[in-house]
DNA sequence: CTGAGGATCGTTGCATGCAATCTGACAGAT
DNA sequence: ATCTGTCAGATTGCATGCAACGATCCTCAG
């Protein structure tokens, strides 16, 4: 009788509010949405997304567990900042690090993981290609290095790779890169997919690396004037 | 004036009771009181600790991020699980990371740091020597170790380590450790605060990788029926 | 005696209310 | 004019109430 599901159209199939929750505000953090510092007000995002105040404050506390957003005691939570130094930091550990979960993983990949990365790919390909949406590249970019950090076999060394990467992920919205470099990572991802395609973690752990080098590399030309209108690595 | 510290003796010094929660559960979890798999309730824990369900919930969201329990949706926490791959996976791990952190560690710590290093040393001999208070031994071990975690320099670092370290301290909670063993790990101790004291990272990073790696062969002889009644690495 | 179905209980998840703290501005004094 | 003290608004943290989901036990049919 009062159920009327037109009102409620926001997607209510996958999990509960409060993941959803976490799951808008990562994306919404991972696409810069928000502004570095940027305060995050409980009341707000709870009128925005529809809920209470209690789910956002879950998902800012899970945020903040994983290093995404800072919390003062009485002051509430607002998105990280970093330095250069930070963000320099922040590429060599995961340099050091993801290439070992990323050899770890294409042994473990099944094929459903294999289509997907194929999938992801080329999507990112065809935005690329067509000089769009960076935000959608941002998002493909992010699920198709989380398969890899998902996959390692650890549930514990994948949560601590999340944490190097997730901020890693949020630094790199400021940056943008060339088309050279952006071109550079597309073959990077095609190698990827290739070796994990293969069954080789070496192989695929050496591209890993080769690729997070170049991409910190690729930082340093924020002052350039190149047409540099997307932003992915 | 009016400032009387004498009635809350519950120390007032270390913020809410949100993070009062997290401490008191996350030492008991490292204790070993919990057994492991062992259901969480929000309730009996919020009566036991004097608190609302809410400190509680935020508590267990933060553990549950950190990997140290494991909750499912309608069904709340409970303590993570181990099998013996997990934890020999944990320690290859752990052996590979932490010695990195504490090399960037070393050249960062402060007088402070080095004191209380100093301090922690020496009453874990003193407990080592009096063959008392296992659960003590732990708690100052642990905090042995984060030390160099939260003194490696970059925060990101710091949480990812974390992520790895805490759950290996649960396992080695399961862990009974010979005299032997017991021994070498004081020297590794000793050899860590000189190294720290001379300020060479270089040293303490390899001390501190062949301490680990130690503790993880010391886990084969569960079985073996020597007096080991003290537990830690 | 065994298996299936249903009902009751317990627990979690979300919403809301209240108190404590922090932020900001205004007025007054030096 | 600048600085300080006070006050008002706003926001967070905690406590509590309600609904939904899951688990367990009992009953009943085969």
């Amino acid at each position: 009788m009062a159920s009327d599901p037109s009102a409620d159209a926001t997607e209510p199939s996958s999990g509960d509010a409060s993941d959803r929750v976490y799951a808008e505000l990562l994306a919404r953090i991972s696409e810069g949405q928000f502004a570095a510092g940027e305060r995050l007000y409980e009341q707000a995002l709870a009128q925005d997304l529809g809920v209470s105040r209690t789910p956002v404050r879950d998902a800012l506390k899970r945020l903040a567990a994983e290093g995404l957003v800072d919390t003062t005691p009485n002051k509430g939570a607002q998105v990280v900042s970093f330095t250069a130094e930070d963000t320099v930091a922040l590429y060599d550990l995961r340099a050091q690090f993801e290439p070992v979960a990323c050899r770890l993983a294409v042994p473990r990949l099944s094929e459903d993981d294999l289509a997907e990365l194929e999938d992801l790919d080329a999507r990112m390909q065809a935005i690329v290609a067509g000089g769009q949406d960076p935000a959608e590249l941002t998002r493909l970019n992010n699920r198709f290095h989380a398969i890899f950090v998902e996959r390692c076999g650890n549930r514990h060394l994948s949560i601590a790779l999340q944490a190097l990467f997730r901020p890693a992920v949020v630094t790199r919205t400021f940056r943008q890169y060339s088309p050279r470099s952006l071109e550079r990572s597309m073959q990077a991802h095609q190698q990827l997919v290739e070796a994990a395609r293969a069954g080789d973690g070496e192989w695929a752990e050496s591209v890993m690396r080769s690729h997070i080098l170049s991409t910190r590399h690729a930082t340093g030309h924020q002052g350039d004037a190149e047409d540099v209108e997307t932003l992915t690595e």
